[in-house]
RNA sequence: GCGGGUGUAGCUUAGUGGUAAAGCAUCGGCUUCCCAAGCCGACGAUGUGGGUUCGAUUCCCAUCACCCGCUCCA
C-alpha cells in the first residue's frame, strides 16, 4: 500500500487534517476530522473498556499470577516542575547543542571537550569527542594536521592546561570542531528542549516556568498515594490514564507517527517485587493480544523483547509492540506500545530524589557537586503496607504505555484495501475500502432507500432513527445506490441496510456486508437487533 | 538541524510574463429497483510574504508545509 493513498483518503473523507492548514500548517501537529475523531475515540474506548471498566477483578485471568484490580485517573498536563526533575526527563530532555557547518554533525555542547594549543603565534581550541584516554592522541594528531606539521614536530606545539569542556570557551571562531579541518565551523549553542516550556501565572518569569508533560505516567506516580488512600484498592492493582502528551520532536515525520502533540494510553501496574517478573510477562502478552483482537493480525505486527543493552538503567525488562508501517523501509518496524518493567525507580525517585546507578550498580539518589541530591524528591512516603503479610515495601511497577494516535494510524494502514468489484454492467471496477474491525469503524451501519420515492425514504428513516439510539449510523438517499455503497466502503462502514420494493411488500430489508459484498434479508423492525448481533459476533 | 526535490480546485493532472484548462469528487434538479451509470446546472485553485515588471501562477528572494536522504530519537 502506498502511504500517500491513505493520506489522501484520510484528508478527503475527514479522518485527518494537518493542523492550522489554512495558515500553511504546523509541522508535527494533526487534527482529527469528523470520522477520525470517531475512529480514535473507538480505539480509546476499546482500550479503556477492556483495561479498566470491563476488567473482572474477581477472576484469575489466563497468564496472571493472581486476581488484580484496575482503576483510572485523569490528571493535569501541567504539573509541578519538580516532577520532571525527579522523573529524569528534565536532565535527559534538556540540552544545549552545537552544529558543525563543515561535518554536518551535531554535538551536545557539554560533551565536546578540548584543549588550547598555540603554534607560530596562533592559538586554537582543539575539540574532540574521543574517549577518555584517547583524547591526547586525537587532539595532537588533528592539531598537527591543522598547522600542517609532521609527527616529529609535535614538541613545537605549545599545549595549555588540561582538557576542558567546550562550555568554557566563549569564542567559537578559535575552535577546531571534533570532525572539522577548518576553524570556527561550530554554531552558537542552541537550547534543545524536548519538553514544551510554559509559564504558570500571568507574569512570566523563570520562577513560574513549567512544562507540558512529555508522558502521562508521572501523573500516576505522583497520585499513587491518593489513589491508594481513597479507593480501597490493594496491591496488585493498576492505574490507567488516557491523555495528551507533548514532545518537541526534532524531526516530526511520517504522517501522525511522530507528532509533537499526541495522546497516550498508559497503565502503571503496582505489584510486589517478588512477583513483578510474572506480571511483566502477563502484561506483555495481554497487550499484544489486544492489537491482534482488533485486527492487526498479520505479519506486520510483532512483539519484540529489548536486548539487555537497550534497557534503561532502571529497567529489568522491556518489550515493544511494533508495526511495520508502510512508510518505513522494508523490514523496519515502528513502536506502537512499550511494556516496561520499571522496578521501584519511579516511586523511589519521587520519594527520595532522582535516582541514578552508583559505582556498585545500585540505584541511589544522584548527588550534585555540592554533595546534596541533584533533584530533591517529595519526601513523602510512597511505600505500601500489606496488612495481610504485615510487610512494608516499595511496589514494583509494570508500565504498558501505548500511543493512541499510533494505534489509530496502524489500524488505518492495516485496514486499507483495494479490490475489484463488478459494476452495473458486470465489468470489474476498482474499489477502495477500509477493512476496519466493526468495533473501530466510525460508522457502524448506513441506511439507504434504494430509490428516493415510493415511500422508501420514510421507511429507511425510521430504521435509521432506531439504529442511532444504539450506535453511530448514517443515512443517505442521494444518487445511485452503488455510489452510496462505495462511499461507505471507503470509510470502513461494515454494514449497509437497504430499503427496496420488497420492503414495501413484506417489510424485509437487505443487509450488505462490506468485505464480502454479500446481501441477505432480515425484517426491517429487527434491523437494530441484527446489526447489534453482527457487531457483537465479530467482537 | 543539513542537503536535494515538490507546492495550481476536495483529489489527480494541464498550461502560460497578458482573461488559468480538464477529468473525478461535491452540491442542486431530472432519471434510476442493488454496487461510483446518464442528462442539465452550480460551487471551486496558482501555499504565504516580499521583490523585478505596465502586468507575475510563471522570473528572483524569503518563509511555511510536504516528500526523499542524512542527523536525532527519551
Amino acid at each position: 500500500m502506498e502511504m500517500d493513498k491513505l493520506v489522501s483518503l484520510c484528508k478527503r473523507r475527514g479522518f485527518l487534517f494537518q493542523s492550522s492548514e489554512i495558515y500553511g500548517g504546523l509541522n508535527g501537529f494533526w487534527d482529527y476530522g469528523p470520522l477520525g475523531v470517531e475512529l480514535k475515540r473507538n480505539v480509546k474506548d476499546a482500550w479503556w473498556n477492556e483495561m479498566v471498566r470491563g476488567h473482572d477483578e474477581l477472576l484469575v485471568h489466563a497468564g496472571a499470577p493472581s486476581t488484580y484490580e484496575m482503576t483510572g485517573l485523569d490528571c493535569t498536563i501541567i504539573m509541578h516542575p519538580q516532577v520532571w526533575k525527579c522523573s529524569g526527563h528534565y536532565d535527559l530532555f534538556h540540552d544545549f547543542m552545537v552544529d558543525c557547518r563543515e561535518s554536518k554533525k551535531r554535538y551536545r555542547h557539554d560533551q565536546v571537550r578540548g584543549r588550547w594549543v598555540s603554534y607560530n603565534g596562533q592559538r586554537i581550541f582543539v575539540g574532540t569527542q574521543a574517549e577518555i584516554g584517547h583524547e591526547e592522541e586525537d587532539t595532537q594528531h588533528r592539531a598537527l594536521k591543522f598547522f600542517n606539521l609532521r609527527a616529529k614536530d609535535a614538541e613545537r606545539l605549545a599545549w595549555e592546561g588540561d582538557f576542558i569542556s567546550l562550555t568554557k570557551v566563549s569564542n567559537f571562531a578559535e575552535v577546531l570542531a571534533p570532525d572539522a579541518k577548518t576553524l570556527g565551523t561550530l554554531t552558537e549553542p542552541r537550547e534543545f528542549n524536548l519538553m514544551f516550556k510554559t509559564y504558570v501565572g500571568a507574569l512570566s518569569g523563570e520562577e513560574g516556568a513549567a512544562f507540558l508533560r512529555p508522558e502521562t505516567a508521572q501523573g500516576i506516580f505522583v497520585n499513587f498515594k491518593n489513589v491508594l488512600d481513597s479507593s480501597r484498592v490493594a496491591i496488585p492493582f493498576g492505574i490507567a490514564q488516557i491523555g495528551k502528551s507533548f514532545r518537541n520532536e526534532i524531526t516530526p515525520r511520517n504522517f501522525t507517527f511522530r507528532s509533537r502533540e499526541f495522546e497516550q494510553m498508559e497503565i502503571e501496574f503496582f505489584c510486589h517485587p517478588s512477583q513483578s517478573r510474572q506480571w511483566y510477562q502477563y502484561w506483555r502478552d495481554r497487550r499484544y493480544k489486544w492489537y491482534l483482537d482488533l485486527g492487526l493480525a498479520g505479519e506486520r505486527l510483532r512483539l519484540r523483547d529489548h536486548d539487555q543493552d537497550e534497557l534503561s538503567h532502571y529497567s529489568c525488562g522491556t518489550a515493544d509492540i511494533e508495526y511495520a508501517f508502510p512508510f518505513l523501509p522494508s523490514g523496519e518496524f515502528g513502536e506502537l506500545e512499550g511494556i516496561a518493567h520499571r522496578g521501584d525507580f519511579d516511586l523511589r525517585s519521587h520519594m527520595e530524589g532522582k535516582l541514578a546507578k552508583d559505582a556498585a550498580g545500585n540505584l541511589a539518589v544522584e548527588l550534585g557537586e555540592d554533595g546534596k541530591p541533584r533533584h530533591r524528591g517529595s519526601g513523602k512516603d510512597l511505600s505500601y503496607f500489606d496488612d495481610q503479610a504485615r510487610e512494608r515495601y516499595v511496589p514494583h511497577v509494570i508500565e504498558p504505555s501505548a500511543g493512541a494516535d499510533r494505534a489509530t494510524l496502524a489500524f488505518l494502514c492495516e485496514s486499507y484495501h483495494e479490490d475489484k468489484v463488478p459494476d452495473e454492467n458486470g465489468n470489474p471496477r476498482e474499489r477502495v475500502f477500509l477493512k476496519l474491525h466493526p468495533r473501530l469503524a466510525p460508522i457502524k451501519a448506513a441506511v439507504f432507500p434504494l430509490v428516493k420515492k415510493d415511500g422508501m425514504p420514510e421507511v429507511a428513516q425510521k430504521i435509521y432513527r432506531d439504529l442511532k439510539q444504539h450506535f453511530n449510523a448514517f443515512y443517505d438517499e442521494k444518487g445511485a445506490v452503488g455510489r452510496r455503497y462505495a462511499r461507505q466502503d471507503e470509510v470502513g462502514t461494515p454494514y449497509c441496510i437497504t430499503v427496496d420494493g420488497e420492503t414495501m411488500q413484506n417489510g424485509s430489508v437487505t443487509i450488505r456486508d462490506r468485505d464480502s459484498l454479500k446481501q441477505w434479508r432480515v425484517r426491517g423492525d429487527e434491523a437494530v437487533t441484527e446489526i447489534s448481533k453482527l457487531l457483537r459476533g465479530t467482537t
